[in-house]
DNA sequence: CATAAAAACCGAATTGACTCAATTTTAGAA
DNA sequence: TTCTAAAATTGAGTCAATTCGGTTTTTATG
């Protein structure tokens, strides 16, 4: 059940994914047609809608290897905050961001963020829905590493924080990606100077 | 110059405009075709795009007047708020959220935002990015309205919690969207638990 | 090794958004 | 009223994603 056809499966998946990410990244999202992509990978077009159900699919697959990535980064400042509130808070958004533009360009963002919420029931869809989930998490992670620390009052209500950080970092990296023109530093002091309200609320 | 021409003009937008959101509402957006919309609103597929560059534009303009109305709604709770920081910010964004499933399905708002983002620099595009930024500047003026009537600290940040309590609402919204079972009751709370937070920090 | 069922592949056909060159309608001057 | 240029309309044609029925490859059984 699983010698020749296992393989050959990983593989044409492998290679419909290499061809796809060159293919956005040289001739974007909407330039890169299913036929040069199949061409590529030396399969059909049949097949490429065999291993995935619709062309966002294929940048979906590319998008959440990319996510999955930061996630691991992200884990290593849960483990080991700064000492400050709003350093930690944005070291950890920090790696978000700084990661989220170092495989994806913005338009590729901008594709996957649409699809994301044009067809939520998708399968990536709900791998996009799961990942933002998953960053939440680790924010709330955070907040309650630094509570254990000392360095966050108890009281706080961790999962709502968590939800607040993140929803604001996400959409203000929405309005990011929509603008070609904007930067890296501007987004990053934006945000900061949002959470400085919420750290001065509950820094111990 | 603005006769005959003038009125025809109107009309046809008229027609358009209403013919596309009765087929909006009842084949949802993708079941819409550009075809029936023309023949419903009598006119030509090449006429429809000679007045909106693309479907997208035609949703948009639905969407616009939706937000528009909101805003106007939203005023009245700027000019005379509730004698309450939380009640304040729950019943101004109370009205976005119920005011907002008036007249667009869920399933019309997912694709407007995904157009919004997918399509950054159309007419659109650019319409939604100004309706995000009013909705925020008005969450800004209640602020500004509650600091001058002394119930929130002077010494806050008013563009900065402004963001923050927009860009909160509109990821809770994005996700409510999303989810075809999810509750207009069960967000308003998710929102006002998250807050909270944000009430505890800033009121007098 | 032969063979039948299952799985995967293939690409021509379908579908629907969008374009564009030809045609019709309107405005305004003579 | 007649005529001409500008504006607007039209629908057949183009393009690219997606589908689907026929064909090939793989598996596993005797």
């Amino acid at each position: 059940m699983s010698g020749l056809r296992a393989r050959q499966k990983a593989d044409r998946h492998r290679r419909i994914i290499e061809a796809a990410a060159e293919l956005f990244r040289d001739a974007g999202y909407e330039g890169a047609k299913i036929e040069t992509i199949a061409a590529q990978a030396e399969v059909s077009v049949g097949t490429i809608y065999n291993y995935y159900q619709n062309k966002g699919d294929i940048l979906g697959a590319i998008v959440s290897m990319e996510v999955n990535e930061v996630l691991n980064a992200g884990q290593g400042v849960v483990a080991n905050p700064p000492a400050n509130v709003g350093d930690a808070l944005d070291t950890l958004l920090g790696i978000y961001i700084e990661h989220s533009l170092h495989y994806l360009s913005k338009e590729m963002w901008r594709q996957a963020m649409a699809i994301s919420t044009q067809l939520p029931d998708s399968p990536f869809g709900q791998a996009y829905t799961a990942l933002d989930r998953a960053l939440t998490e680790q924010i709330r992670a955070l907040i309650a590493r630094l509570q254990a620390l000392g360095l966050v009052r108890r009281d706080i209500d961790g999962q709502a924080l968590g939800e607040l950080v993140f929803n604001n970092m996400n959409m203000m990296f929405i309005e990011f990606v929509k603008r070609d023109e904007a930067r890296i530093a501007e987004l990053r002091a934006a945000i900061r100077r949002q959470n400085r309200i919420l750290v001065a609320a509950i820094a111990v």
